[in-house]
DNA sequence: AAGTAATCGAGACGGTACGTCCGGTCTTCCT
DNA sequence: AGGAAGACCGGACGTACCGTCTCGATTACTT
């Protein structure tokens, strides 16, 4: 009856869950994801091997979980009334992030997901799922201010938008420079205007 | 004139050259990159470890360039007179192919670049280069047909183009149907005609 | 009084140890040192590299702790009561484990401790010192009846009788013959008597 | 008639012969056994691979070969017309010298040679042999003038004044210290004489 | 002068073992 | 029931030498 059911046994430490996040944490800043061995979180918190696994299934997986608790930035979208100026101004925050340490990071993280399809699910939830979905509500508020067209396909069109930053950040064929939002969002909004 | 410079020494193994990427792209068919270990390229090209790292700095750079051998799908751009037409096509035979295991694979290949800069460096060589110089050629093209504005910035209308093929193989998120080439290139052509 | 002061952790296996003694000598007779590799040792002892690398330091360790422990034979001294027949007993029974596969393994051993001082001192240690304090028993023991001077170099004394042994094992220039023993002895005590 | 019976084709390279003595010489000296490996060999001395197994079978014999090059020291007996001088002073001679790098070096070619049959036998006809038969006439001539015994076994002899040194070489149980020819001497003479 | 034959340099090759690292799993005791 | 400690097996890493092999280039003697 009593939903929650009182576990026997001494209760998960959440002082090792700290520790390892930021042992975590200090190494992928300065090591990247190579850094971040279970050996090395482990010794580095203080904590067993065994106790890490318990809790994340690899070391993709602590390393996200590190990543999302260490650069949890917020996701700012002010509503200026003008579509084009919202988008912009989101996506300068987030290429500026991506311009240092973070995004190095980050490539390294959807790396890793190539080869672990539960980081990538874990990626998508803590990550990218978030910033969507924030990204969406904008895009409704502009449909319902008239300022974009209602049948426009806005998956396809937050791709657009997004994907080249994420691709340039991972393949480097093009710089992150400053003006490229401001590019993308004219360039993807000339055809998306009512 | 141009007198060969023949070097001493017994020359490289052409036969070797060929094994080894041959076991390496079976390997990565059925196995991914995961099960492209230097021993098992070696070991099943019946070919020496150290032959392998003469000519290959990492398993990555074999994966690479086996994978190039073995999808050298031509580079297919018809001219139909159409620009839309023409790129519609080029990425819908390019979305094909990464709905099967060349998908999976491109996928982890450029996830494993993340953490070793020349595998990127190849990586972009190899793969992204020739693809995207075709892809001007046909924009170059188009604009000199009135078909496109020439004030275009075309490295970011490739990218609004194809990083979201990418960008969905690698994360996921959403599909790779085949109506999405239509969609995005409608998208992105609505602004950029002249 | 003395807490056995208990260790953390998993307690070191025996069966490991004893599957890498066991696997050790029989490589050790039936192929020598060159048998002998931490490769072979762990594949046969069904244990795994790192562990072996533990216990041991070297090839060569192994190799004289397999030895020692096979061939643990007793270093007998009967007591007759004449220096003479004690030495030249004891001297036929190591000429004779010499003659066989021990002579060419011990052989070996010592010629690997050439290049691995830490061999050389397990060496000395687990295998010379033992029988030389034996001897130094029995010589004692002599001087103490008057058979002995009792200024005699107990050291070079030893050298004199066992060095040949082990110098014939080494350089084959002559035979390992069953007389040498008896020779060896009488032409040393001749000057050694009181 | 002419013995020299003219061999066709280009003559051995008495230039590479040399180059390769000194280069194992240097890399002996300073490194000890474990540097003369064939390819350093080969590489410090300017030749090719081929060229030095050509003419040595093995890295052993390469190394044998260059130490009796590098260390011919004379083999010096006087006449002092008593055969305990003779052979004390020969000894210390000999002493003198394993005290240093050739001791060490020594030490790592009699071990080498315990898996190297050929390399032992190189070793007793370059080493040992010339230098056992320049004592034995030294014996044959203290025989002669009375001052041994005639029936004396003089390989057993011979071993118990040298064995004694090379086993402390190579067990380092003891220390090679200048009094011990003349405590050998002694001891193995009182026994000895008329 | 042309031919023959052995040698030489360079260096690629298949192979064996090295010593190390990490991933996961296990065993033991302590809290 | 956690958790810390740490030993364990397995697999791959990248490197060092081994001994063999192909090359083209030399260097003599033989016709």
């Amino acid at each position: 009856m009593t939903s929650a059911a009182v576990k026997p046994g001494r209760p998960r430490s959440e002082r090792a869950r700290q520790a390892v996040l930021k042992a975590a944490a200090e190494l992928l800043v300065d090591g990247g994801m190579a850094a971040v061995t279970m050996e090395a979180v482990a010794a580095r918190a203080g904590v067993s091997k065994v106790t890490v696994y318990k809790w994340w299934p690899s070391r993709g997986a602590v390393a996200v979980d590190a990543y999302c608790d260490h650069y949890r930035q917020t996701i700012v979208f002010e509503d200026t009334g003008d579509v084009a100026q919202d988008l912009q101004r989101q996506m300068k925050v987030m290429l500026r992030a991506f311009s240092g340490r973070a995004g190095a990071i980050m490539a390294e993280l959807i790396g890793q997901a190539q080869s672990d399809p539960g980081l990538r699910e874990t990626l998508r939830e803590r990550w990218i799922s978030p910033r969507r979905e924030a990204t969406l509500l904008v895009l409704h508020r502009a449909i319902e201010r008239g300022q974009l067209r209602g049948d426009l396909d806005l998956e396809a069109f937050m791709d657009e938008l997004y994907a080249p930053l994420y691709f340039r950040l991972m393949l480097q064929h093009q710089p992150l420079d400053q003006q490229l939002p401001a590019t993308l969002v004219a360039q993807a909004l000339a055809g998306a205007r009512r």
